[in-house]
DNA sequence: TTTT
DNA sequence: TTTT
């Protein structure tokens, strides 16, 4: 069992990316969530220039990918269910890395661009079937 | 184990109630879950007259049920984190009948009421101190 | 959004049965969830016979279903993960009634049948593939 | 909203200390999440050297990391429930590093040391009052 | 640095 | 490297 959700608003657009062979569709991105602490301890907080939010990185595979892409933008606030992935690498300096990650295998806008906020809506050519009103987009279908 | 996410909207303003003796505030409302179904599958059950939706009790306790009920109404967006419970209760026709609904440890706003679509706000003399802004409120302490 | 994952054993053996036409398997069972109550408050209910925990009606599909039915038994500890369903159907009495269950999404077996305590694993002519071992079975492909 | 739930096996036995001043307890400990995996897709993986669990570092606080230093061991199995948390600190060669680690809100043993494969029991002189038996251990007052 |  |  390996069962994750989180609230929070992005904090830089996606990055979509294909994987060479199997041309498969990868975005990632970086949830700013809330800490969920009171008035006074965040202001505390602050006033320290310590972080009130918890900054975990996301990563969605397959058609849900490209619908983050093209539909989210830095600040927007989504719902994300996944699993936590731990991943290592080799750093330049030759010393193995740890990355802990979230592998969404779903991801639902809680918030809509308007026109006067509009980053990453107004580029879009794509039709909007599906993903109008206010149901939240859900994806379970992502190959993972 | 029993954890539970939801993030739906309320069918109905909440309801609240304080416990005789001990003076303790609960407050309930049902939420509306999508059921995340693509769209052809939701046109397909609206046509049908079926729900696209799961309607879920929600219990709140605490000062939390207060808050709850001053700044939630019809309609707004959620998201409740808590525990399923089942409960029995005798009918008025002597027949035992069996409830299962969400006791929420944390609800968090994710819609604030504005001045053209005000339900619930425009009667509120109570100060926001705290729930203004963007972050949503989280409330961990409530006795249960 | 809609998230559940319960810890809980089998109040009774599963119930498998096969959708008419579809011939999808379907099987259900009860799960008794602790109320994770302090041991003095346990005993106090328990002493009241009030309950200690949430039984919760979970609804497993396609093969997974099956694995269900052959593998666990009554009083076996699993993990759940899935979500809340809310249904209504018309009693006998021509009263509209609403039920609210699990649909699992994923069921894991923590515990495994021992010889001397074996109910539902002697009987099985099915092969063990996959479900040796001490790592739990995970099924996510399941038809819903 | 931050809600994880894992169940998996810690990969070495726990490390408690307590916080200086405070004199608050932590503890902490890497659980071996399985990933899940087909068991032809496990042996793939198994063959090329690459892990088929997900490593995650979890962090206890107050009672229940005093409950966990006392009665879980290398090995065994646990469910934790509780929020992703990202830290960073400033590594020995002055390049600052980020930590993805989950701290517990609450800890459920699902398997007890015997008198065969005794690993931190066997040196426990406190009493098991309430931990034994069948019902997980479930603590939320942690203080955090 | 990884468990069964 | 961080969002509102």
């Amino acid at each position: 069992m390996n069962n994750v959700v989180l609230i929070g608003r992005l904090t830089r657009d996606p990055e979509l990316r294909y994987i060479p062979m199997s041309g498969t569709a990868v975005s990632t991105f970086s949830l700013a969530v809330d800490k969920g602490l009171s008035k006074e301890k965040k202001q505390e907080m602050e006033s320290k220039g310590q972080p009130t939010a918890d900054f975990i990185n996301i990563v969605v595979w397959g058609k849900m990918a490209e619908n983050c892409a093209n539909y989210l933008a830095k600040g927007r606030l989504v719902a994300v269910q996944g699993r936590i992935q731990s991943r290592s690498y080799d750093g330049k300096d030759g010393v193995k890395r740890y990355i802990t990650e979230v592998v969404a295998g779903n991801v639902e806008f809680l918030e809509w661009g308007d026109s006067n906020n509009n980053q990453g809506f107004g580029n879009q050519s794509s039709d909007f079937s599906g993903i109008e009103g206010f149901h939240p987009i859900e994806d379970d279908d992502i190959p993972f």
